[in-house]
DNA sequence: ATTATATACGACAATAGTTATCGGATATAA
DNA sequence: TTATATCCGATAACTATTGTCGTATATAAT
């Protein structure tokens, strides 16, 4: 329960290791992927769906990879974890109200307050 | 990602529902499962977790069912969802270092700051 | 004693979400 | 032309969550 998935991790790896090299210098799949024992494919996906969301630039053919184009700071953890995973809430019944227990749920706002929470800490952090 | 599990949430409306009555008053499984349309089942094996860990009481035979027993504002969000469904915490290397990535993660320091933060933030939740 | 109603609990089945693999396409530097 | 890279849909495997079943035990009421 409240664990990040993989996906996050890996985005969350490639993209340091992307700040940690001068900013015209590119890091392609496989360098990332064999440094962190990650696998490949699946790295690839996760890079392809950053580059998509605008967060890394992709350069395509030998001696290609990625290397950022956002400013990291500029982006909070909310952001950067809806932009990978989609919707974030403790519920689903905040953003999609198919439940049993809705109509008669009595725990509703509580969570919900406790959701506002967590948002808003993570909202604080980039 | 980081949702609560149902485990929890019937917890949390079970619970709920007991403090809404006077404390000597029982709840029964099937009183509380048709009440906010929850698998019996299900709820029983939870309510049967909460007896084991002493945050409810059980009470047996016809006209039985559960009463409160902790005290529920001397239990913290932390303790409650440890208790129920066990290690907290954003990543499984925070206390089970079985990970592919661990001896060569860039990101471990960086997420077990923001897991402080929200382990601190749900501790000061009741 | 018997019956009805409740909790207790292990074993297992179904489901859903996550994680990983496969096959083939396109881009480009050398 | 070749080698190396990104791109991307389809699908398979895995895992954790969620739900079901069968049976045992406790106890109040008749």
């Amino acid at each position: 329960m409240l664990k990040l998935t993989r996906k996050v991790e890996y985005a969350l790896i490639a993209l340091r290791h992307m700040q940690d090299k001068a900013p015209e210098l590119v890091s392609s799949t496989k360098e990332i992927a064999t440094q962190y024992n990650i696998p490949m494919e699946i790295l690839a996906k996760t890079l392809q769906h950053l580059a998509k969301e605008n967060i890394i630039e992709p350069i395509n053919g030998p001696h290609g990879g990625y290397r950022l184009k956002a400013q990291l700071d500029n982006i909070n953890l909310v952001e950067f974890f809806e932009r990978v995973e989609g919707p974030l809430g403790l519920s689903d019944c905040f953003y999609d109200s198919n439940c049993l227990q809705i109509d008669y749920c009595n725990i509703r706002t509580p969570i919900q307050r406790i959701n506002a929470n967590m948002i808003n800490m993570f909202r604080g952090m980039t």
